[in-house]
DNA sequence: CATGAATGAGTCTTCATTCAT
DNA sequence: CATGAATGAAGACTCATTCAT
């Protein structure tokens, strides 16, 4: 009995191990293909090069992996998943006034973009004009962070006792919202490498964006 | 003499006929890849469904166009110049109050993005990460765009005897603006069909980009 | 002694499960095999399906059989095996009259063609143009069948007194009574479903088989 | 006028030259599949294998087939092709007598099988079993055979102002026809080297046939 | 100038087989 | 013995590009 138990504990640690290791090998296998595709792009980047990168063999990155297009849809979601758990995470902090906005979007610059340039490469370049399947998964993800930005800006416009214009007009902010600091993204630190101006940037960024917000509320109140 | 004048009249003529159907078929051949740039997306066209929809031959395209990259380059040149006669008609036009500001918005949601929505595809989705040189093309496409639209704010800015908090905040204004009206296209065109709505959607979004403007002139004078 | 009589007969026991139990691993993995080569193809199946439908391991599948092909091989010995057993205990029991003939003809049709749809798929269709060593096997079973055919139409030929036109005449007539009966299983059974007309089918063909054979006995004889 | 008429014909010479030029790579490409799938099998055979026999690029063979399965189906009905005209010009002179049978049964031997062994390769074994299309392409030939033999054997009993014990007796012995033949060919020819021996085999063969169609002839009539 | 047949390098993808645990 | 992750050779197939006619 108790070396049975003894057996069991040592399956489960081997098991545990070896499971580690799996997740381990599929981890090194996506950061091959995200360097990769960041730096020569999707179309650009042959499975053994990611194989090669990854010190494994073509055969591993197809047991990891079901094909090319899969690769660069695991990584759009484990994008995705990053950048709204780091929102979120601010988001759930908020205090639902107009400057947790300005603090949202600099933590975009400066935690995610910022910080992960391959990650904004292959969210905002090499992911687009893909495929169906891929532009989906970016169309999802863009919608899905609209529509918490939305849910943020009608929360803070309940906290300041303040109406819209009109009932969409908190979607049509997060769309503007998520417009300019992408756009920011891809100019100043794609296009150009301003890295080092981009704190100040964010600064004048985000009195545009409140500036914009606060011309939606309606004036029709008291 | 008499005779070779005869002759160049003749060659003339029949060279500017040739002349005349050489432009045709190249933009036959240029619109037949925009449709189908559009459509199936740029990786996924061939040369030859190019030709066969342009009702030319393989070698006829690569008689007017260099190469597969050259078509959508071309495309890009032609949209962009579109795109800059387009508004630059209206800049000149300005009274260079922020009312001219919404005014080219409109122009550009109503005469590009509806007016042409395989062009939009093109220049916001199929044309983004083929390769360097169209990422080129599109950088020095967006860049121009900015700059004109920084060149109208300042004037806007100099019409109202204001300025702005700094020096670089006309560009950071043109990279907000592209940005929402980018993002508004994509998101209300190219993924939702919401084109019914969207003179009311601009109409918001002019307000969201003047309070965004607004916010960043500067107060500090009398 | 005593202790290891025990143990003998101790391990003796739990060897035997062994043996079982390996043996129907054995079994079971082949009738995996034989069910999706029949289902999918041959070579349409991967040896982790059959890993799968046999629910063992790909590692058990290459304990069992040295590889892919040795699962069709020994899939054809175990169909030719269970074929010669089948016919072998009829022409044990016959009477060697030439109705003896007609009784194994319909043995063959309904109790391995009927019954086994699986197994003449698999011996009239996935083994045929496989590999040279599959192709060796399948010859060897018909040049085995067409011999025990051969001889027990010249046991039948000595029964009745009489001689065929050439000493060769008996394996002639074996060949073309195994070819009558194949294309017969592959034209009423496996390309169309007329599995209820076998038996009116198997009447009318061993008329036929039979007049082919009496076409060829001498008539030069008393 | 003149002139362009002799244009006309130097056009149309060029064009004939350049569509025969087509005809005979297709033609040099599908021999060379033959020989190959003959040879070393279906499986076995690369497309760069066949490219290289044929002395043409791989994509030639891309350009005159649409893939791998192409090239056996177009072989496989370039075989039915010209099995079913050699019978067809037979059956048309046939006298309907029953030895018009044998007849067709020795041009099927002599100038199909020992003429053409890599056909008989092919068409008995290599497209076995090798994907639902070929096997498709394999039945819907043997079917037209026997059925042509059918009218065949129906014509001759009328010749002969016999009956059939029932009315699907001719499509069965057409069956077992085309079975025996087929047999014969893997026999003698694909696995015995038999050749040499071929007519005595035959003769023998069409006495068994003759045999087996005179015992399903009906005896009721007066 | 126009044609479209021919090229062949380049890639993805499969899967039988092995072997460390 | 059993497992299943890892291997990598092999092959089908694509398609941009060229060039003889």
């Amino acid at each position: 009995m108790v070396k049975a138990k003894e057996n069991d504990t040592k399956m489960s640690r081997s098991a545990l191990r070896r499971l580690r290791e799996k997740e381990q090998r599929f981890k090194t296998i996506l950061s091959a293909a995200e360097t990769l595709f960041a730096r020569k792009g999707y179309n650009q980047t042959s499975i053994e090069e990611i194989a090669d990168l990854a010190e494994v063999s073509i055969g591993a990155v197809y047991f990891y992996f079901k094909n090319k297009e899969d690769l660069l849809i695991k990584l759009m979601q484990e994008i995705g998943y990053y950048l709204r758990k780091l929102l979120g995470e601010e988001l759930r902090k908020t205090d639902f006034s107009l400057h947790s906005l300005q603090h949202i979007a600099f933590v975009f610059l400066r935690d995610f973009c910022l910080s992960h340039p391959e990650k904004i490469t292959i969210f905002f370049r090499e992911s687009v004009g893909q495929s169906a399947e891929v532009e989906d998964q970016r169309k999802e993800l863009f919608i899905k962070l609209t529509s918490e930005i939305r849910d943020a800006v009608l929360k803070i416009s309940e906290g300041l006792g303040k109406h819209f214009v009109t009932e969409s007009s908190p979607e049509l902010i997060a769309v503007c919202i998520v417009g300019i600091y992408e756009r920011i993204a891809c100019h100043y630190l794609l296009w150009q490498d301003r890295s080092e101006d981009m704190m100040e940037i964010a600064g004048e960024a985000s009195s545009f964006m409140l500036g914009g917000v606060s011309n939606l509320f309606s004036h029709d109140e008291t």
